[in-house]
RNA sequence: GAGGGCGUAGCUCAGUCGGUAGAGCAACGGACUUUUAAUCCGUAGGUCCUGGGUUCGAGUCCCAGCGCUCUCACCA
């Protein structure tokens, strides 16, 4: 036929949406000119469009002319005369493409559409006999085949599996994913004007690091084959922006993806984003204000209603959270007075947890988990941490056993975690090298890192840290209850495993890092 | 890593007691100029996840593996 089945430029074309808003211009132009503004009930069930124009008089519906461009999602053909439904990102509209219309040549194009493809029209707005908004089709231009059938029309797509490695099927076709990953966008904005508002300054800090500091937790281990070096993923972000607090940078964040080596469950993605923000001569108490000021901002972001669904029930995210302090949550939940270290490892021990050789703080903060964690629906801020799990964080002046720190908890998953920051380089250096009683390394968060003990050594001002995981954040504020719902490509295993490609190539690893000669 | 569930057509799913593999949608051919998941007639489409076992006979029962998923553990 002479179309070139992959298009070109049309960026002329009008959103779905803004075409759907135009329908106020459509009237009933009479035969002698007059034209009736068309009744509001049009659309409605009970409305009959085709009465009520024979009641008017003689005439048509006449609308404006528009451009629009999308994809094929649903299509009826009646012969001589064929409906399509368009859908773009902003909306779903209908075509009306009739042979006498559009002529024979575009008829013989339309006849060939396939659901799934991307074609675009003009025509004039107007509508149908049962009261359709719908594009009367004059022209039709193609943009691009659908060489693959697209998920069933009625159904979509239900395999989990399918929803994640088809992605663009599923953000296409699943009701509510486009949404939601707009949502998403719209947070993470958010939070950068929140901040940005605040004078604070976004830096980008190495993703590739020689220490992976910062955080518990296992790293990924890649090698630079230049310098050759095994090197670590970063795990957080906090060791380099601490630098930056040294070098002046007084107010800074980073909003960006960190890498931990871990299992994966409805919260764990192994790479996820993290926000973490510094702010000289603030404490922990600025960084729980700036992070309820950053949840309040994000949620008007995305509609301002502070009652949000989360399953059977509803999160209630209207300012002041609540601010209660670890010992106290610690009474109340685990019924034992914090105080006591034998009466903790007792509770501990009935909670299946090998006491022995561990330091009193890590048996408390078992408990704490166990038994406190899960009932935190919130939002609330648990602060006043035990000191000796916390080695990046400065300690009470009145009280050296108790660290200024605080988590921020929403439906027993925590959200955020602040420290007023330690920048003492020479107790800094002293914690990092006391191991934890009974903790193996890959547990602790002290890791020794004396190109950043230098970094304290210069003077870093006092100053607030927060951190806050901004994919479960996004999970609660848009109602997701796996983490998989709100990251575009969480990570699946390869589809191709046991059967063809290994044995084609020989040794895989080699082939793919080919030995130059010396 | 442990336990449960699932794996059948491109998609969504049935498949009885172990007895020749099914439907809807999508595709293909035909009818239809106001349809709404259009309708009607017809056609084609299968490594029943893989491998073994029991059996005269296995989609179905048993064992092992692979993949997905849920719960738990580690972790944020």
């Amino acid at each position: 036929m002479g179309i070139d089945p992959w298009g070109g430029r049309f960026d002329d074309r009008r959103p779905i949406g803004e075409i759907r808003a135009q329908a106020g211009q459509i009237v009933y132009r009479l035969e002698d000119g007059t034209e009736l503004p068309i009744p509001d009930q049009v659309g409605q069930e009970e409305f009959d469009l085709r009465q009520w124009k024979s009641e008017q008089g003689k005439g048509q519906l006449a609308g404006p002319q528009v451009r629009a461009a999308g994809r094929i999602v649903l299509q009826r053909r009646t012969g001589k005369l064929i409906f399509v439904n368009l859908r773009d990102w902003t909306g779903e509209i209908q075509l009306f493409i009739g042979k006498k219309q559009v002529g024979d040549a575009d008829f013989e194009l339309a006849k060939l559409f396939d659901l799934g493809d991307l074609i675009g029209v003009d025509g004039m707005l107007a509508y149908t006999n049962t009261g359709e908004l719908t594009i009367f089709a004059e022209k039709l231009h193609f943009h691009a085949k659908s060489l693959q059938p697209p998920p069933e029309k009625h159904h979509g797509l239900h395999d989990a599996e399918l929803r994640q490695r088809l992605r663009y099927l599923d953000l296409f076709y699943t009701e509510g994913v486009l949404e939601r990953f707009q949502k998403r966008t719209k947070i993470v904005q958010s939070i950068r004007r929140t901040l940005d508002g605040q004078g604070y300054c976004e830096v980008e800090g190495p993703t590739l690091h020689a220490i992976a500091g910062g955080a518990a937790a296992r790293p990924f281990i890649t090698h630079h084959n230049a310098l050759d070096l095994d090197l670590f993923m970063r795990i957080a972000l906090e060791l380099h922006l601490k630098r930056l607090l040294v070098g002046g940078m007084e107010r800074v964040y980073e909003l960006g993806r960190v890498y931990r080596n871990e299992g994966i469950s409805p919260r764990h993605n192994p790479e996820f984003t993290m926000l973490e923000v510094y702010q000289a001569y603030g404490d922990y108490q600025t960084m729980m204000d700036l992070t309820e000021r950053i949840l309040v901002d994000a949620i008007e972001a995305i509609g301002g209603n502070y009652r949000i669904p989360w399953g059977e029930s509803t999160i209630d995210f209207t300012p002041p959270f609540a601010r209660r302090t670890y010992d106290e949550l610690l009474a109340e939940h685990a019924d034992v007075d914090p105080e006591d270290d034998v009466a903790v490892a007792k509770v501990a021990a009935a909670l299946g947890m090998d006491t022995a050789g561990k330091h009193p703080d890590v048996v408390k903060n078992f408990v704490f988990e166990e038994q406190v964690e899960d009932k935190l629906i919130g939002p609330i801020f648990v602060i006043d941490y035990p000191a000796s799990i916390c080695p990046l964080t400065r300690r009470k002046q009145d009280n050296p056993a108790i660290a200024e720190r605080f988590e921020l908890f929403i439906e027993g998953m925590e959200i955020a975690n602040a420290y007023t920051e330690l920048n003492d380089p020479d107790l800094q250096a002293e914690l990092f090298r006391t191991q934890l009683a009974g903790l193996p390394e890959e547990e602790s968060m002290a890791k020794m890192d004396h190109d950043f003990i230098r970094a304290l050594q210069h003077g870093m001002p006092p100053a607030g840290g927060l951190g806050i995981g901004i994919d479960r954040l996004v999970m609660l504020l848009t109602g997701a209850r796996t983490i998989r719902e709100v990251i575009l490509f969480p990570l699946l295993r390869p589809e191709s495993t046991g059967r063809a490609p290994a044995s084609d190539s020989g040794g895989s690893a080699a082939s793919e890092e080919p030995t130059s000669p010396p």
